[in-house]
DNA sequence: TATATTATTGCACAGTTATGCAATAATGCG
DNA sequence: CGCATTATTGCATAACTGTGCAATAATATA
């Protein structure tokens, strides 16, 4: 048997903390980005695709992905999809991270002097 | 040229925001699972090991992530290590997160009807 | 209903991550 | 110093993720 074949190779069978979802989801610089489009309010799908810089595939795929975490919302308007943050203590979230982060990097600070 | 070989793939040369590295931190079951121990107060790095069922060389990694990140901070007695949190308001961060999943459950508990 | 527009999915590929085992490094203590 | 204990690192492997392009699906509206 090959090395590194234990039983429990990171597949928990669907029995994961629906915590570290949630926390993936957040982890991307992109994602991340569009959270904070949406901070401003709704944006259409157009909007989103223009700001971003990636493919608009891929900027849905990000989107359905915080839509299945329960982080944005999406509405439907003719042929236009309009999309706004579902929960908004998102936000209150992340400052605590930019808090935690920025706290920690002034502590640190010292030994950064190159 | 193959497909799919556009200039940006995901190598942000180090210009990634760092609170995508941080919620990355906490995207893991192991890592919140020691997270969640590190809130009784400090452990030593055999409870860590003993209380985390994989081998003490992943529990190992996961700490210096954790570090790395600033959500935990060791410290050396003797031979052994001591680990703590470094910054209680991830509990708080971590209470809002489940928090949104927890209303977003409740919110489609209604189609989960099987 | 037919068409044009918008969203999603299939696919391929490369980069990243989690893991266990084994080897090595680090170091406190006798 | 030498040994025993603890922590870290190297390596191999499998799974997961992000991305772009192309194809497909969905559907509002003429």
């Amino acid at each position: 048997m090959p090395r590194g074949m234990g039983m429990n190779r990171h597949w928990m069978g669907g029995m994961m903390d629906p915590r570290s979802r949630f926390f993936a989801a957040l982890a991307s610089d992109q994602r991340l980005k569009i959270l904070s489009l949406l901070k401003e309010g709704e944006k259409s799908s157009a909007d989103l695709n223009e700001a971003m810089e990636i493919d608009s595939s891929v900027v849905s795929r990000h989107l359905m992905l915080l839509r299945n975490v329960g982080l944005v919302k999406a509405r439907k308007e003719g042929v236009m999809l309009y999309f706004a943050v579902a929960d908004e203590s998102v936000y209150e979230l992340v400052k605590i991270a930019t808090d935690i982060i920025q706290k920690w990097l002034d502590q640190n600070r010292d030994f950064i002097q190159v």
